[in-house]
DNA sequence: CCTGACTAGATGTCCTACATTTACACTGTA
DNA sequence: TACAGTGTAAATGTAGGACATCTAGTCAGG
């Protein structure tokens, strides 16, 4: 008779854990949506309701689920650091967060300068942002000027920034659907070509220093 | 006779969780300490065991605590976001967390320098920086850096980067023992009192580039 | 149409029991 | 004395049950 090797490495609470969090990244469980009760999902798990509810409680503390007694569980947030930034309440300014963002942005636009080939892929980007703009779709609009600016930090090659930044993002999603317009300001725009162009010319300086002018006109047009 | 208000309007073990988060942050709970088990944290609170796991755990699966069969749990951060980035492996790039870092404390001094009093406090810290350093003391020396370059984004008035920058740092702490040398590279000298000047005259440029110029030197060093 | 009571179902809390693993002390032997 | 092995206590991991508390929705009655 053999051995069938080490029963678990990794505790239960840990892979449903895992496992729920997966459901919520990938929106399986949509932001604002209930999630099936603690009874029902340590049934279909085939664990004891009091594994599922260590997981549920270890999301619910990070930010990322909401509890309510009497109801069930709602899906709060799909990322663990902005769920940290929005139990704090360091999302309640508007001011703070976009002021954090620019920070990332400009150490991720100063990296990709640096890097060969950190333009792949902005041409694009910067492309459909413009088309959507000029085909007045705004929900387009806004996901195609999100698109770039998430492809600045990912061109830097730094998985941290990157992670951060959609931390920041996720919490600014919001506000950004409310005071995103069309057309946009022509110094909004100008913005985006300066700062594609400093990445594509290897001008860490230049990439920086627009990034963050970038984001201040964009405050001063949201007033 | 009068009623007695709501029972409990927070979940007994969010308080509990509350508390230990406390414990660990006041130091109380010292990082790579062993925490009192949990029969023994039910009896001192009053709770079931149940309720201290569901905390414990949750504040296990954030990466501040380490639990391990058989024998106890330990203390792995103070901080739940720099938790989230060990846990994810994130930290693991040093060069990352640095550029990250930079970001954060380069956006900070900017806006330091945009603030009336942004550098009230900065100049004790750096003598103070200076004077570990002369005496050739670099547990102080170290810890007086930590200091002032933590006074800088505090300085920027704004708290959402004082916690991201705090992660960061968290995630720095070793590497930043090991690396540290007395005496310290004249350029990384020179560049912080360049950076207190700048914010002092309000250039928020100047401040940011110094900033950046400044990690940069720190990574020459550091090699 | 509105109000109220009732009910089903959800989370909150506690309890017990046992399995598994680890650190540590102890014992016997060389 | 030194060392290897055993044994034990204590810790976390998991399961299952029981009851409390709260909420949304239903439904009868005004």
């Amino acid at each position: 008779m053999s051995l069938s090797g080490p029963v678990r490495q990794v505790p239960l609470v840990l892979q449903v854990s895992e496992q729920f969090r997966g459901l919520i990244e990938s929106g399986t469980w949509p932001v604002g949506g209930r999630i099936p009760g603690e009874n029902q999902l340590a049934v279909e798990l085939g664990v004891s309701r009091g594994t599922v509810r260590e997981a549920l409680r270890s999301l619910s503390l990070t930010g990322l689920l909401e509890p309510r007694v009497g109801d069930g569980t709602y899906v709060r947030a799909t990322n663990e650091i902005s769920g940290v930034l929005v139990r704090d309440e360091l999302s309640a300014s508007l001011t703070h967060v976009l002021d954090a963002r620019a920070g990332i942005e400009a150490a991720a636009a100063r990296l990709a300068a640096q890097l060969p080939d950190g333009v792949a892929g902005l041409d694009a980007a910067l492309e459909a942002r413009s088309a959507a703009h000029e085909a007045g779709d705004l929900a387009g609009y806004v996901a195609a000027d999100a698109g770039f600016h998430r492809g600045v930090v990912e061109a830097s090659g730094n998985p941290l920034l990157l992670r951060l930044y959609d931390a920041l993002a996720e919490v600014l999603t919001d506000s950004i659907h409310q005071t995103a317009t069309i057309p946009e300001d022509p110094m909004v725009r100008d913005a985006h070509f300066t700062l594609l162009a400093a990445i594509r010319d290897g001008d860490p300086e230049a990439a920086a220093k627009t990034s963050y002018a970038l984001i201040e006109s964009v405050k001063q047009s949201a007033g």
